[in-house]
DNA sequence: GGCCGTGCACTAATGCATTAGCGTTCCAAA
DNA sequence: TTTGGAACGCTAATGCATTAGTGCACGGCC
């Protein structure tokens, strides 16, 4: 059978072949370029990267571990199916955390961070043609507020976790204005820090963060061979 | 030199032998029976575990996932120090889980939660006198939370980054009322959820995880060898 | 002549490659 | 329909390559 990908970067031979692995198939998944059922194949793999199986094994177990893979032991491992369970259980997560985030924040932040957030605000709104600029700032927005809460590790936690969520996403049809309400949403939060009031700080985090799940059961529809039946 | 330990239970040669050695592992670590700092073998371990190299690694990989032992490539891997800045992150998520699930449970929890609360209440206050079993009870009435708010993978992930809290509980000096406290505190939560009154719950989770770290400073000057200097 | 610094070689431990073993699945034949 | 066998692929074992750390020796400097 004839492969349809072009052509694949080779690893950097001077760093471990296992966390590239891992990066370079969590990216394939989360892109949907590897489809949900869909076998891998570790002879595969091997001719693909040039290495042996051991650093795939490796990939694989961590990809397993975040719920991207299921590995039946003596037969065969496959792109795990999006688990809505498991995304709404991450979202659920993600709310908590930010929740505290920011009621943290409105009793420690400083000037400094307030002018961070801004200056990362600032770009985001310049950043409203550019789709992977506009993300990449969006999560910035969210890390400097974990950072500035004094929990950095919890935000690498949550993005380990949001690989079914991100797989929605990309079958999410494209809603118009969502990246204004995102803006919208980043800006009401920044203001109610800078006022001190946790409660309106929270109002809008969870406004902000309850919207992203509302097309599941639609998608779920349109791709039911991409969803877990459970 | 001659080994202190009396002898080690063997594996079950018919499961996965990876798994087996992640949990009796991970067990000692959180005991102290491997003390912050020791160099892990891989050598010695096989030996007294009757097993090859791989499952080791693999187990030993899953291990430094969670923070528990550090992996210095080509060098050594050693069971790491006590890690403050990690354990106060991970009291963090706890505390911010269970406040959200708790304001769930305020809006969702049926009567059959509030038994089955109950009946694990009732059984922990019978085990004031048994630590394992009360310690069990404990963590039991927290898991049957996640579960009636829909999230109990996140009981799991909690779970599993609390190593380095573990160990400073280990570290603890047994504190007088104790376990009267966690008893009292978990029938005001119970409480305030059968009120349907969720500032009322919020306060009682609030104050229910906010002491456990409170020793940490003289944990750390008494044990300074067991604990990261950052 | 003694001491300190540099460099090389040896040791040890991890990452990776290779191979053996074994369980599961599926298909075909009775 | 049931059973047996073959193929597939994952786990585990073994061996090799790579690299960080250590100690000793040599040379230069005080």
């Amino acid at each position: 059978m004839a492969q349809l990908r072009v052509r694949t970067e080779p690893l950097n031979r001077h760093l471990r072949a296992a966390p590239q692995l891992f990066e370079r198939l969590r990216e394939r998944i989360i892109a949907l370029d590897l489809l949900p059922g869909m076998p891998l194949s570790r002879v595969e793999l091997m001719d693909e990267f040039g290495t042996s199986v051991t650093p795939i094994r490796d990939a694989l177990q961590r990809l397993a571990d975040e719920g991207l893979v299921e590995i039946f032991p003596q037969h065969a491992t496959v792109v795990s199916r999006i688990d809505l369970a498991h995304a709404a259980q991450t979202q659920f997560l993600r709310r908590s955390i930010e929740l505290e985030v920011v009621t943290t924040l409105v009793r420690v932040a400083d000037e400094e961070t307030f002018g961070q957030l801004h200056t990362i605000l600032t770009q985001h709104r310049a950043a409203l043609n550019d789709l992977a600029a506009f993300k990449r700032l969006d999560m910035r927005f969210h890390q400097a507020m974990y950072e500035a809460a004094g929990v950095p590790d919890l935000w690498a936690l949550v993005r380990s976790r949001s690989g079914h969520i991100d797989r929605l996403r990309a079958l999410h049809l494209p809603i118009a204005g969502k990246a204004k309400a995102i803006l919208r949403d980043h800006g009401r939060i920044l203001e109610a820090l800078e006022a001190r009031n946790a409660a309106a700080a929270q109002r809008a985090v969870h406004e902000h963060l309850s919207g992203t799940l509302t097309q599941v059961a639609a998608i779920a529809k349109r791709h039911p061979d991409y969803v877990r039946e459970s």
